[in-house]
DNA sequence: CCAACCAATGAGTAATCAGTCACACACCAC
DNA sequence: GTGGTGTGTGACTGATTACTCATTGGTTGG
């Protein structure tokens, strides 16, 4: 039957609606505070077939921090793209791209939380090496900065990221306003 | 009797050290992963009396970030009050103190779990604002800083706090020793 | 049409968790 | 010593959790 028209879905389209939901509802919550039935009632499924998808947690866990980083990278490549085209420099236009992200939350908790959940455990802590190894390869290749600025570069999204995490936005507060200034 | 040779000890003398176990146990899997009971067992007392010293498992958690920023604090402070005394400059003091807690693992990876939980946990998310808040206060106020430099230096630390949380250090690839270079 | 395959689930289970309660023992003032 | 106060615990409990299994029913090639 065509595809378009079956009632079942293939396992490959569900496993992708589950790992989109899986960012979703770990950002919030984290890989211990998520309970897997909630992760596959948001992804519209049984708890039993999620774990017939996916056969633990944990691997779901690490699917869904890679999206999370590809999100991301997606983002910065498509920036570096447009500044190049325009003739603009890429560094800046990507940190301007962390806008976007700031806006979906999900990509950005998710890494935080990725970040947490890496601690001690090893298949998280290889799956967050892996990202930001491309993220930094990628950054590097696409500005051509030198080190110290893409260290800084990088070192200004992990304070967004945090900054996100508490909410700095709506506290009226001389740290929240200086911290979430953009640099010139 | 004298104290000293109590066999019991008082209740302030036990929650001290409860706390402390605390933010130990804590910064490695964080709240949602980490049982109450392991936490009892890390400071020696029984998980019922856990529960009379704090009623519930968030105020222990409360309790636990906010004695790990007054850590990292006292260790910006010591540094800055050293710098101060032999003339040199305070803000590049004070990123060198951070070898101390990278030692130390527990204040660094506590603040992290710390931000992970602050996503939507309210009380936690207070405890990290007011962290954050007098963090920042007094690194503006010691180091006489413009706030660019002081944001810049701030997200240099959460990017060591990132690496410090996937383990970069050993890690032998280009991406993770541009990024644990010391700035200059 | 049918047989093999695959998507999908309801109803579990054993383990773990935060929090409770009744009770034991140490300390100290008198 | 005795009684009152504070320290400390073993033994629970009800709820939640990751994960399983038997089964139903849609889909497909021949």
């Amino acid at each position: 039957m065509n595809p378009a028209t079956r009632t079942l879905s293939t396992a490959e389209a569900r496993r992708e609606t589950l790992v989109e939901s899986a960012v979703h509802v770990f950002a919030e919550r984290g890989f211990h505070g998520t309970p897997t039935a909630e992760v596959a009632k948001a992804a519209g499924i049984s708890q039993a077939y999620l774990f017939r998808l996916f056969p633990t947690k944990t691997e779901l866990y690490v699917a869904a921090v890679e999206r999370c980083f590809e999100r991301t990278l997606g983002v910065f490549q498509a920036a570096a793209a447009a500044a190049e085209a325009s003739g603009a420099e890429v560094l800046p236009a990507m940190g301007e791209a962390y806008a976007e992200l700031l806006a979906d939350r999900d990509a950005l908790l998710g890494q935080l939380q990725a970040h947490a959940a890496a601690v001690n455990d090893p298949a998280v802590r290889e799956a967050v090496r892996r990202g930001f190894a491309r993220l930094y390869e990628f950054v590097a290749r696409a500005s051509r900065a030198g080190d110290d600025e893409i260290q800084a570069w990088l070192a200004h999204g992990m304070l967004l990221n945090v900054l996100a995490a508490m909410d700095a936005q709506s506290v009226d507060a001389p740290w929240a306003r200086a911290l979430l200034r953009p640099r010139h």
